[in-house]
Parts: C-alpha cells; sequence; structure tokens
DNA sequence: TTTTCAACATGACATATGTCATTTATTTGT
DNA sequence: ACAAATAAATGACATATGTCATGTTGAAAA
C-alpha cells in the first residue's frame, strides 16, 4: 500500500500539518477500502471507529426524515473528508454515507487522528476549520432551505454542483444523480423537482439529456438563486 | 469586576477545563457587557477579536435571506458561548446576534480563547465538542425544515422553547417572543404561524394569552413534530 | 385618560407544492 | 436481444402556504 506521504489527499485536508515523521505512522495504520455506486460507507447512528479521506469518487451524505424521505445534507468529492464530526465529538454518526460511484477511501483509525489533534497544532487549527466551515454552509443551506422557493433552491443546487464537480468535455455536470436524489438535494418531491427542471429546459436555462444536465445560463441561474 | 473562577458560565463551556492559573489570566482580560432587549451584539459580516459568554438573557442568531427575511438559526441562553466558530475559523460572522431581553455578557479576547485551544487539551476537545453539536444540530434542522409543514415545525420550536428556555410559575414558556420572531424561527410567513397557532389554540394543544404561550399538550405536540 | 402606533388576527384569494395515476423512456438482468 | 423492473415525465387534482387587505387589540406615549 503506497505511503500518505505521496497521497494528494493530504494537501486538502488538515492531514497536510502532519511532518514526515506523523505521516510515515498514520501510514501504517490505514486501511484502504473500495465501494461501489450504491454502497453504504456508514449508516446513521453507526459507531465510527475513525475518519475517510476520499482517494477517488463522490459520495452523499444524507438524513433519514421522520416522513421516510432521505434529505441530501452534504456532498462528497475527492480529496474530501468523512466521518470527522462523528470521532471528534465522540458519538454517532448523525448522517449515512452512500456512494454516487465507484470510490476508493482510506480509513484512517480513530486514535491516530486523537493523536494529530493533541500533538500538532497546525492539524487541530485547520480541522477547527474545516468543521467551522461546515456549519456555516449548513446555517447558510437551513436559511435557503426556509426562504427559498424549489425553483430557487434548484438553480442554487445545480450552480453548486458546476463549482464543486466541475463538467465533462461536453459541458455535462460531472456528477450522475437520479431525479430522485436532485429532489432530495433540494427539499422537495421527485415530481416538483422533475417538473421545475423540465421548465428551466424549456426556458433554455439548462439543457437535458437523460440524466446529463448541462447549464447553458449560468448568470441567469445566479439571479434566479438570489431571488431576483 | 468579578473573576472568572466564579463565574457559573464557566461550567457549562470550554472554560471549565481551564486551572486557576488560567482563568485568572482571563480573568484580567475579559471584559463585561450589557445590552437591552432589541441591541445587536454582533452583525453578520463584521469581524470579531474575541467570543461573548453570556451571563443573563437570551438572544438569538439570525441569518439575512436575500428576499429580505430573517431567519432564525439559534437560540443562545445564558451558560452559552456566542462568536467562536468565527474566532475559530478566522472568518467574519456569519449571523447575526440580537438580543431578546437584558443581557450581561463578558467579551473574552480572541488572544486568550487561541492561547487555550493551545495550551489546554481538555479546552479544545470541548470546543470540538460545542462545534460538532452545532453542526449536528444544524443538519437535524435542514432536514426539517425541508420535510416538515408549518405545522410540524411550530409544534418542534414550541417543545425547543420550552425544553431550552423553561417555563414560569403559571406555566407559560419563558421566553417573550414576537409572532413575527415565532415566523422566522420556524421558517415560514408571519400570518401563517400565527394561523398555526391560533388552530393549536383552538384545538387546545395550547394556551395563547398575549404573547405568552402555554404548552398544554405535550405528547400531542411531539406526536405532531414526528409527523404520525 | 386619551391618542397613537405597532403587533396581532383573520378573511379572501393566488400560487406553489405535494400526491396520485398513468404513460413513456431507460436501465438491468437473463 | 428481450423481458422485466425501475426511473422519468406529465396531467389532474388536493392542499399548504404566501400575499394582500382589513379590522382588532393592546401597549406605549402624550
Amino acid at each position: 500500500m503506497g505511503s500518505c506521504k505521496k497521497c494528494f489527499v493530504k494537501e486538502f485536508t488538515a492531514f497536510q500539518a502532519l511532518s514526515s515523521e506523523e505521516l510515515e505512522e498514520v501510514s501504517h495504520h490505514k486501511n484502504e477500502m473500495r465501494f461501489k455506486r450504491g454502497d453504504v460507507i456508514f449508516n446513521e447512528g453507526s459507531i465510527l471507529n475513525g475518519v475517510f479521506c476520499v482517494k477517488r469518487g463522490k459520495c452523499k451524505l444524507t438524513k433519514l426524515s421522520p416522513n421516510g424521505k432521505n434529505q441530501i445534507v452534504k456532498f462528497i468529492k475527492d480529496g474530501d473528508m468523512l466521518g470527522h464530526r462523528s470521532v471528534l465529538s465522540e458519538e454517532p454518526v448523525n448522517l449515512s454515507a452512500v456512494a454516487l460511484e465507484d470510490m476508493k477511501v482510506c480509513f484512517i483509525p480513530k486514535s491516530d487522528v486523537i493523536k494529530s489533534i493533541h500533538a500538532n497544532k497546525c492539524f487541530s487549527k485547520i480541522m477547527f476549520k474545516v468543521i467551522c466551515h461546515e456549519l456555516k454552509e449548513a446555517h447558510s443551506k437551513l436559511t435557503n432551505m426556509a426562504q427559498k422557493t424549489v425553483r430557487e433552491r434548484l438553480a442554487d443546487t445545480l450552480l453548486f454542483l458546476d463549482e464543486t464537480f466541475g463538467e465533462d468535455a461536453q459541458g455535462y455536470l460531472n456528477i450522475r444523480l437520479s431525479r430522485e436524489e436532485i429532489a432530495n438535494a433540494i427539499g422537495t418531491s421527485t415530481e416538483s423537482a422533475i417538473r421545475s427542471l423540465s421548465e428551466m429546459n424549456k426556458e433554455q436555462l439548462v439543457f437535458l439529456f437523460g440524466k446529463k444536465i448541462k447549464l447553458l445560463k449560468k448568470k441567469r441561474l445566479k439571479t434566479i438563486g438570489l431571488r431576483f
């Protein structure tokens, strides 16, 4: 198995703060895992004994609502960390993680994370920043969810997906989601999401080709998201 | 000015982790402040040079939506800390804090917080737990906002206010909110909030007496919140 | 007390969104 | 390649929620 020293993921996470020696130690404890599209990485309520670093692939973090629907709370891409909230707060995870495509991840035991937190000020500083940023993001999403219409949230979400995952050679969003997943991300019914999407299709704001989505007028979409 | 050593707030915050000497130092740098109902403690976008510890009084954390409405993201009571997210992530605050009643708070400079984070493992551990808990809470709220009806969110909010602020001698919720503030907390229009409230009043789930609210059937309210 | 103003309440209506039913298109497994 | 299953799309309709208008109440100020 490769060393963490050469892993690109470290650049994007708090592991960038670790010294060569510290990384070497983590390398010995880490465990590479693979998941296929649809696989559950962890489930709401379960106990995590470490964090996951995503080397390749995307996944969704979902929360089950009492009405039986899954809310997509966050999207995760390569270079991101998973499960750190649970490890830092010593609580069960409150979200489920499900792979959206084939993934390669590294599992790093809790003990190494905790040790790094205590031994390395910079590591702990970055960890604080990561969590704080997630908190800020969650408060924004909460406000948007409460105050914006489905159409506005759809516009926001499409632009977010574009920024986060980029576009393929033909300009389509570089992530494959079902209409149900799009609905779960914006917090509405599948039918409403489909209707809003095809409305934007008719208005030539987006171009739909099966599950593929191309954003045609990003500026217009931005103004829709900001509600003009 | 009193010493932090004797302050009850420390028991509820990460400051419980500090030694006598550490607390003594914080005591010399802290600054006691008072706010009246309606006063702004800080505003979305401003830079904070420290955290606030609430000795007495309640406040609301709000976020302005592009549509001009204020979303209440969190309620703060005595014993709580304010502004720590901003200080830890070294970013401007993303929420405004407005006093809901007369308040007495202590301002503690950023430098003392950062120093404690680095010098005291237990302090940093508790800070992580606090932020992580807030993140978990925010994800739950996000899901509720997306998936529940106004009535369900109102039931949730009333029960939350009851748990958080308790009841007065007559059994009324121990917090005074305008109908507009209740609407901003559950994420709906003032009229809808009023209608839902008076509906619950007619059903004898709550008793309304001016701004005062008494919860008559908490179990029923719980089942409404969980959507049965 | 009277006056004034803001908060509260409620009706009427428009609109957004959810739900159910049905058809059409895609994907999956054999 | 085919059948079966699943996902997507769409219409019809019910319902929830927002908006505007108006009246009422209650609190604060003169």
